[in-house]
DNA sequence: TTGACAATAAAACGGATGTTTTATACATAC
DNA sequence: GTATGTATAAAACATCCGTTTTATTGTCAA
């Protein structure tokens, strides 16, 4: 019986997944090379030698870590973000702004997935890897190329190329910029990431960024 | 001959210079764990003890770095932005934001020097250790206090206090995003970072936080 | 000259690391 | 039933790590 499920054997691995896990929850923690492989073995209870049976070694354990893992969270914030922009009907700096920060900030990921996210990237921000290189063609790149033509198509026509990508650039360093220094944000203004204060935070970049963006002209001349 | 000279050697000593020196480079590159005590003393031509003889151990050679060579460089940032904000004549938000991006983007720093300075904080703030505390007192700390007091005397006084911080956090998140993610926005623009683009990078950061912090109508109205 | 002290050097220590090897269980295919 | 291949396990390997110990300089004070 269950013939037919059997057969396909190729997605269940349990073992597999329990690394890819604590693997991912460890270096988004503590980083790479402060993560021993036998810790990682340890915390998903098996044995020292899976991680080079399933992954070959160390560093391809990494860089499946963001494969895997990292790269559909990516997906689902960016999806997030663009049923939000067309749900908010019409297309103009303020709803892709708005949309873009409460993707980010309050999505769709839990706490503690935005926060390996986020450490898991800034890591890599901070000090590249090959791991970089993908994160950047995969992601980045195809999120930054529809933003950049989002924007084109609301703002004035006059802006240089050059000019659009700084102010998009200067969106994303915001978001990401109040996601990566949370401990220094926290202390500074005394505040917990909760949900109030992430509400105001969207606020705050949205009317931050639409005043920076040049576009409270055209908005408001409506 | 010369004995008041060599009464007092404690200023001079290469070895422990040569130490900081290479340590503080190969942090900056790599990172704490990559880097190793026998790769600080093989670059700085010394005896591998040397390092547990001048600083202790390891961790205590990373804070001094910090300590010796990080804070001074940002005590010459912040005293070249203060010093250009003064020359620059009346206090007004957008020759705060100017001096304060000029300052950190094309300041007193060799490249050389902005490259470490950067990557080393960048570290601190994807993975803070000891060092963030230090940082974080002594140079972040009274930089955001005076940035505070400053745009308060300038802005509208119904801007509250949370709010203000945030504007100020929104400069700081451009300032450091484009100075730490050079790699990722020399590949997307295609841009070098010369001077003709750091003074663009200036430039626009100054356009895109002045329509940010709400100065306009105030500046324009004079 | 002798003794004390600071600096450098050489060697060794104990332990942790990533990886490989060998062995064992357990399915499925012939 | 036997062979085959996959997954897990245990043990060993070679290497690198931070640190300590011991020995050797050179310098100044007594």
């Amino acid at each position: 019986m269950d013939d037919s499920i059997t057969l396909n054997n190729a997605k269940n691995d349990p073992t597999k997944d329990r690394i890819l896990d604590e693997a991912e929850a460890l270096f988004a923690l503590r980083g790479y090379d402060a993560v021993s492989v036998r810790e990682i073995t340890g915390a998903a209870n098996c044995n020292l030698a899976a991680v080079n049976y399933h992954f070959g070694n160390k560093q391809n354990l990494y860089l499946e870590v963001f494969r895997s893992r990292w790269l559909p969270r990516a997906v689902r914030i960016q999806k997030c973000f663009r049923e939000s922009l067309a749900a908010n009907g019409a297309l103009t700096p303020s709803t892709v702004v708005e949309s873009l920060a409460q993707a980010f900030i309050a999505g769709p990921l839990s706490e503690e997935e935005r926060r390996r996210h986020h450490q898991l990237i800034s890591g890599e921000l901070a000090k590249p890897t090959e791991a970089f290189k993908m994160v950047a063609d995969q992601a980045f790149r195809p999120l930054f190329d529809s933003l950049f033509e989002d924007l084109r198509s609301v703002l004035p026509d006059d802006i240089e190329e050059e000019r659009l990508a700084l102010k998009i650039f200067s969106v994303f360093a915001m978001v990401l910029y109040f996601n990566f220094a949370r401990p220094l944000i926290s202390s500074f203004t005394g505040c917990d990431y909760d949900a109030a204060f992430k509400e105001r935070l969207v606020d705050h970049i949205v009317e931050f960024s639409i005043n920076g963006l040049g576009a409270k002209s055209k908005e408001t001349s409506i």
